[in-house]
RNA sequence: GCCGCUGUAGUCUAGCGGUCUAGGAUGGGGGCCUGUCGAGCCCCUGACCCGGGUUCAAAUCCCGGCCGCGGCGCCA
């Protein structure tokens, strides 16, 4: 190893102890007779002191910024040090100088816009925001999965490259496939069905692709959903699921990730637990009050999800029992009312970042259902003719990562907390 | 895809018919400085998206294109 510590593990417990550390340099500042150097990995930042006359003098004379060096030195607590603490260079060597000027101020001096950030998003990355935002995520996906360990689901991974569409609706990315038309996956739906038609209880993270036209700041073309299916679950179940799991996320991100959030600037929004429910023959009716024209069947779209949200003065809450009409062929219909069915979305604000079901778990259900939306059966015989040998009750959901970390970071767009996003006109870098 | 707004140095921004030889900040180069922490001070460097038009005169007004942003649509 090139260092011994990190520069976040630099403390008062190391006084005068010898430390090897190694990273970028985030800021100089050249007072002459000394050189202070801030140094980032990534833990955060610690300050290095370069006093004339050492070796060390003459190397750090070459550096610049976001220059990748490793420095051998003392700690020495100092109360005008950053963090009360700081490391006397001994020695000091650049791995790799960079260039100047910087296509993009790291150290934050100067902002610039989203598509700046973007184009050069590898430095992007190495902000301190961004650091933070990649934190959280991390942290958030790991509660999300200790959570599903902690209930006996099983990590699966589902095939990417697909015959057909799954769900209807939705454009596909067309790939050739040993020269036969396939497509990439616009979601695991049909084969976490399957998986749990035989191993019960199943999760996944992982991508999907969708070639729409969708150019707004809660679309990509590529994002990571993350999916989970579970036998013997209606969607009642579900959502009790999906709200220890919400809690769980918010939960593992205040506790890991505080340092990080201050660095946002952000305070976690304070939900109410359990989480609201309202059915949308509800929420058709408060939009009607509030007069808005919507009727029954009618999609709710953001600029009505932003009047329900106000007017219902909630901030993360459940619409539920979607009409049938509105929802894919896999959705199971009310016992009491097929036309509504089973199924449940998850709304931030006025974003939507979950959305589930009860399933059919019925061959003929099924049938009747992809020919009332015009589809043909036959085509999805590959799916259907599993559910011939035992298929069992079945839910899920499917949740949107990044739109999550909005959530979690009061971010505005999901382009800004996916590190290399895809969209319409982005395919690099 | 539609509607609206926008495009000025590497980055962020001021200017919105002549006062622009385009101002500031940050960065970059050079100099001074041994406790900086958005370090400070001095000198220097670097820009009007592209193409047409209007006008005596265009960064500034008009048209087209491209790019970006916001909203909507598509999408779940």
């Amino acid at each position: 190893m090139l260092k011994t510590h990190r520069a976040r593990e630099v403390d008062e417990s190391l006084e005068a102890k010898e430390v090897f550390l190694a990273g970028w340099v985030h800021t100089l500042r050249d007072l002459g007779g000394k050189k202070f150097i801030v140094l980032r990995d990534g833990t955060g930042l610690v300050q290095l002191v370069v006093e004339k006359g050492s070796k060390a003098f003459d190397v750090a004379q070459e550096l610049t910024q976001e220059s990748v060096v490793r420095a051998k030195g003392l700690v020495r607590t100092d109360k005008r040090a950053p963090r009360g603490v700081e490391v006397k260079v001994e020695e000091i060597n650049i791995l790799s100088r960079a260039k100047t000027p910087l296509p993009l101020d790291v150290s934050d001096k100067v902002s610039a816009d989203l598509d700046t950030r973007l184009r050069e998003r590898v430095l992007d990355l190495r902000r301190l925001e961004m650091q933070a935002v990649m934190r959280i995520q991390s942290a958030a996906v790991r509660a999300f999965r200790e959570k599903l360990y902690s209930k006996g689901f099983l990590e699966v991974f589902t095939p990417k490259i697909i015959a057909s569409a799954t769900e209807g609706g939705a454009a596909l990315f067309p790939v050739i496939y040993f020269g036969k038309e396939a497509f990439l996956a616009q979601s695991p739906q049909l084969y976490k069905e399957l998986l749990a038609g035989s191993i019960e209880r199943v999760f996944e993270v992982a991508p999907a692709w969708r070639a729409e036209e969708s150019d707004t700041p809660f679309h990509l073309s590529e994002f990571v959903s993350m999916d989970v299916e579970a036998a013997f679950f209606d969607y009642n179940d579900i959502m009790d699921l999906l709200e220890d799991l919400i809690k769980g996320m918010i939960d593992g991100v205040q506790r890991e990730c505080s340092d990080c959030l201050k660095e946002l600037n952000y305070e976690l929004p304070k939900f109410e637990f359990p989480i609201p429910k309202i059915t949308y023959k509800d929420s058709i009716e408060i939009l009607k009050k509030e007069g808005v024209d919507v009727k029954f069947g009618d999609d709710i779209s953001t600029p009505l999800l932003r009047v329900l949200n106000k007017a219902l003065g909630k901030d993360l809450y459940f619409i539920t029992d979607w009409p049938s009409s509105a929802r894919p062929f896999y959705t199971k219909a009310k016992g009491d009312d097929p036309s509504l069915s089973e199924s449940f979305d998850l709304i931030f604000r006025s974003l939507e970042i979950v959305s589930g079901s009860t399933r059919n778990s019925s061959r003929d259900v099924l049938e009747e259902s992809l020919k009332q939306r015009g589809l043909n059966p036959s085509s999805f015989e590959f799916f259907l003719r599993w559910f011939d040998y035992g298929m069992p009750p079945h839910a899920g959901f499917g949740m949107g990562l990044s739109r999550v970390m909005l959530m979690l970071t009061g971010l505005s767009s999901v382009k800004d907390v996916v590190a290399f996003p895809r969209d319409k006109k982005r395919l690099t870098p």
